[in-house]
DNA sequence: AACCGGTATGGAATATTGTTCCAATGTTGG
DNA sequence: CCAACATTGGAACAATATTCCATACCGGTT
């Protein structure tokens, strides 16, 4: 029976941090571990040890993981979302300044995309789905669109711009550089084109499409063709 | 110096199972799960005792915790995606019924909606998003979309079809029975309401349509939008 | 029949996490 | 100065994915 279990001698007590610990001090070192190190690099072990502090600490400030992620994913939107502030260009500008803001967001932080997903998938009152239709929504009256439609239309386009936003995720976790990227897109098309004729035609015909396509520029396009679906009405 | 260790005593050797492990009944075993306990109750310790052996054994079989995620969510969407294989309809029935088949899969398990999100970040050549891709993409040729338009309109629609799909799973998740759906619609829609006016108007003023939509109706609307916009042209 | 290499199994051990607990400190107001 | 309170940080805990390895089964070869 050697089990000593806690050999006691709460020891220690290094002198307190000098700046105080806060919610924000927090999630900003979390945000920039999420940049460095990626999805998994956040820990609260690393977090700790980044803010020279223990974990216990952090829990006073935040409940968990989760809403740290949340708040994490919340500050980094909102920050894109507010900068271009344009003075008000015509509605479809506005809304594809919603939607850039985004975009570009995802590329600098490319954990961005999988949280945006998740906040999206745990319920519509979440602060990030919500800035983001909110966003989107405030310029659909001005399309002209009639009221009664103001719901389906706004969540349409935000419906596309995150599918699209999950996609190129992918894309900017790999391409840093035009170069890492050009590869990217050559060892995809080129998978592309290996796929077996029967089951995947489309897809082979359009590998070499792929290859050479624009993300913004087609994530744009897609956005004109729903802003187009909705003027058919 | 209480260090044991090991205590040795390699012993047992329960008579092996009757019948053979294999990729498919783990996957199978996996979605059980997953369809009982939700995402959470995916663990390896929960899926050896299902299968009656121990995780070494499933690790024979399966690289890793993101490949056994990822072999059952390809397994649910090829279902999903298998099932109509309806004698041809009209090319929009067509990638309505892509797209039925997926609503549908997710309103049975709740959990693959986070999960195709997932595969969908992690980069274009994996299975799902690569069948979802096929599944719309073989009947936009017959849109009447021109050919080197066919990547765009089929990316387009990919997109907003899982980013609906993430969306919707937060109702799928909460609300088994209609009233349970009921519920979930009014609680959504009274926070929406109780939101700073400033700060947001739209998704204010939006609040009680949100109430009163159709999952599904709302979804292929949004549908309908980009293939208008598809043929406005 | 006895052996043998590769395939498969399952249970114990390990490493790494999120989280809780609590003694110790600062801080604030009486 | 003292007592309540807010905050800290480090150790302990529980749960997990993953690795390791001794074992068993199975096919063919001598």
């Amino acid at each position: 029976m050697c089990q000593d279990g806690r050999m006691v001698a709460r020891t220690r007590r290094a002198q307190r941090r000098t700046e105080a610990l806060s919610r924000e001090r927090i999630t900003e070192a979390a945000v920039e571990l999420l940049d460095a190190s990626g999805e998994g690099g956040l820990t609260f072990r690393a977090l700790s040890q980044r803010l020279a502090t223990g974990p216990g600490a952090i829990y006073w400030h935040v409940a968990n993981k989760g809403e740290l992620l949340e708040a994490a994913t919340d500050a980094v939107v909102a920050a894109a979302l507010a900068e271009p502030a344009q003075a008000a260009g015509s509605p479809r500008d506005e809304i594809r300044g919603v939607a850039l803001g985004l975009f570009n967001a995802i590329a600098e932080h490319p954990w961005l995309a999988t949280q945006v997903s998740l906040q999206l998938s745990h319920g519509p009152t979440k602060p990030v789905p919500l800035r983001i239709f909110e966003g989107i929504g405030r310029h659909v009256g001005a399309l002209g669109v009639p009221e009664d439609s103001w719901f389906t239309v706004a969540s349409a386009l935000m419906h596309y711009i995150l599918g699209s936003a999950a996609q190129n995720a992918s894309n900017a976790r790999v391409a840093g550089s035009a170069v890492d990227r050009a590869e990217f897109l050559d060892a995809m098309s080129s998978a592309w084109e290996e796929l077996d004729p029967d089951d995947y035609p489309f897809t082979r015909a359009v590998a070499r499409q792929a290859r050479e396509h624009d993300d913004r520029e087609q994530f744009l396009t897609g956005i004109d063709l729903i802003l187009a679906g909705i003027r058919a009405r």
